[in-house]
RNA sequence: CGGGGUGUGGCGCAGUCUGGCAGCGCACUUGCUUUGGGAGCAAGAUGUCGGAGGUUCAAAUCCUCUCACCCCGACCA
């Protein structure tokens, strides 16, 4: 193969056709990979190690507003959906279902036997078996407020799977809680909003979001209110990358959460629920990533710093190693948000030049060169991710351990700003018409949509159908969004008054 | 569930119209050369041609049935 053939280590580019560069960005980093099942994906070492930095870092902030974590069952009886009458309409038609708890021979294949006499789901989200356990744990006002999480696996059997954005399975956290008052209540809905999903999503991801109200529309099934983090992927549309919500006593009284108040009267109790997902994944490749492969926050990549040794020449293999681990512990030794700088050496039986690649393509924010060269030099060969790779260049030995460590800070703040400069340039507030409006939304190319588009943030008059007219041009309200301007105008839509910002967008 | 498409080594595809030895590119293995910027040459390994049935001397190719997946809609963390 030719290095002329390679322009840009992915192809098709982002502006050639956005949906296929995400699957083969995922792909040459080695993510994951869809599975014989259908809709449901394999997450391989690279991938799940991303999955297990957000895991970690959303645990703590989650443990550190004080919520425990337990684990509920995978299956939930097929009575306890018919409780809540908003949430059956929602879910109902996405489940899984178990009907028979055995298999026998027949004619050479294995059917299914032993009919349940009630059946089972795979759970597409908790709150139904959790409330159950819920009422069992409450009686009174000192159980309150009962703050739980749970990391799981939920099943929702969706139309269209897309690798992490939308799959069959997917790996989530749940956060259940139960509260004596509506203020509390509100208030922990709120609090997650922001003082968790918000802060790790933008601090650690580098994900500017908008956070904001769902319309009734969009509104979790069962829920009273249900708020949001959106973000702006590369191809301006949007991603929701969280949820809180505030189920108010509609679940309480489904599953009947009840307690005596200090005034010894029986009250319903009022729950909240919240969740980010494993799509997290496919947000961070879509909002970060570029013709040459993922790009990762430091705060998020597996190993921040790649040593590839330049093992070219035989007899050189032993000292160049030594040299190479002897840098790899002093970078180690540092510190680096929080945590000591994590660094891996590749030693791997490869040409380095195809090594190089691969770090690229999975997104390393530093690769570190050494060779024989370097070494005489007392040097290293710094290359970062977020320039380009002809900017690498020689740093010396008793500096790189410093350099490595202020890099990451301006990687990160990079990556942060790049995409604050993306949702800022293409979120517009002086869209004031429905023709302007219905402009901005329709590609020039009607046969291959080319990447237009992004966030009209306007006056909204409240109506359902004014959200409906704006559906046949596939774009929705993301969200009334909390900092709201207070001011009156007209409804973009109807021209009607309207006092209401709106954020909308197509989306994933 | 409607409309369109595709199933052929690990991956990507040609071959199907007009039946006649199962092919190509990449990746993989081995050897030699090369070696700080996606190397070259040579050899090698890898297939129930999605499945079942039929037509035929002969089927990846024709016919019937079937399954799976992909794209466009409805659904969605």
């Amino acid at each position: 193969m030719s290095a002329k053939k390679f322009q840009n280590a992915i192809a098709p580019t982002r502006q050639e056709d956005y949906p296929e560069w995400y699957q083969q960005v995922i792909k040459a980093a080695d993510m994951a990979e869809m599975s014989s099942v259908r809709g449901c994906m394999v997450i391989k070492p690279w991938g799940y190690g991303i999955w297990e930095k957000i895991q970690r870092g959303m645990d703590d902030l989650i443990k550190e507003t004080g919520h425990e974590n337990a684990y509920f069952p995978l299956f939930i009886p097929l009575s306890f959906m018919e409780l809540e009458a908003g949430h059956v309409e929602g879910f109902a038609k996405e489940c899984a279902i178990v009907t028979h708890h055995r298999l026998i021979e027949k004619d050479g294949h294995l059917v299914p036997t032993g009919e349940l006499e009630e059946p089972l789901i795979v759970r597409p989200t908790s709150e139904t078996i959790i409330g159950r356990s819920f009422a069992k744990w409450i009686q009174s006002y000192r159980d309150l407020p009962l703050l739980i999480n749970q990391w799981a696996n939920v099943v929702r059997w969706e139309m269209r799977p897309r690798i992490f954005l939308r799959t069959t399975e997917f790996l989530w956290q749940e956060g259940h809680t139960a509260h004596s008052t509506e203020k509390e209540a509100m208030e922990e809905t709120l609090m997650i909003l922001d003082k968790v999903y918000r802060t790790f999503v933008e601090e650690t991801l580098a994900i500017p979001v908008i956070v904001g109200e769902k319309t009734p529309a969009e509104r979790f099934p069962g829920a009273v209110n249900t708020y949001c983090l959106e973000a702006m992927m590369q191809d301006r549309k949007a991603l929701q990358a969280g949820t809180s919500h505030y189920l108010g006593q509609n679940f309480s009284r489904a599953f009947e959460i009840q307690f005596s108040n200090q005034a010894g009267e029986q009250e319903l109790a009022y729950t909240t629920s919240w969740g980010v997902s494993s799509r997290l994944v496919g947000a961070l490749v879509m909002v970060h990533s570029d013709d040459d492969g993922l790009r990762l926050p430091p705060k998020i990549a597996p190993k921040q710093v790649v040593i590839i040794p330049m093992l070219n020449k035989p007899g050189e293999e032993e000292a160049i190693m030594a040299y190479s681990n002897a840098v790899a512990d002093d970078i180690r030794k540092q510190s680096w948000a929080g945590a000591p700088v994590s660094v891996l050496v590749d030693k791997r039986d490869m040409r380095p030049i195809d090594k190089k690649w691969q770090w690229v393509k999975r997104g390393a924010p530093i690769r570190l060169e050494i060779g024989a060269r370097d070494m005489e030099a007392n040097a290293v060969f710094m290359g970062r991710r977020d320039r380009s790779l002809k900017a690498a260049e020689s740093v010396s030995r008793d500096q790189v351990a410093d350099l490595v460590v202020s890099s990451l800070t301006e990687i990160q703040n990079n990556y942060f700003a790049l995409a604050k400069m993306l949702l800022d340039e293409h979120t517009h507030s002086d869209i004031d018409s429905l023709a302007a409006f219905e402009k901005f939304f329709t590609p020039e190319n009607s046969e291959k949509p080319e990447i237009h588009g992004g966030f009209v943030r306007t006056k909204y008059c409240g109506n359902p159908e004014c959200e409906e007219k704006a559906a046949a041009l596939k774009v929705t309200i993301r969200c009334l969004p909390i900092d709201q301007s207070g001011s009156e105008g007209k409804c973009v839509i109807c021209g009607g008054s309207a006092k209401t910002d709106a954020v909308w967008a197509k989306a994933y």
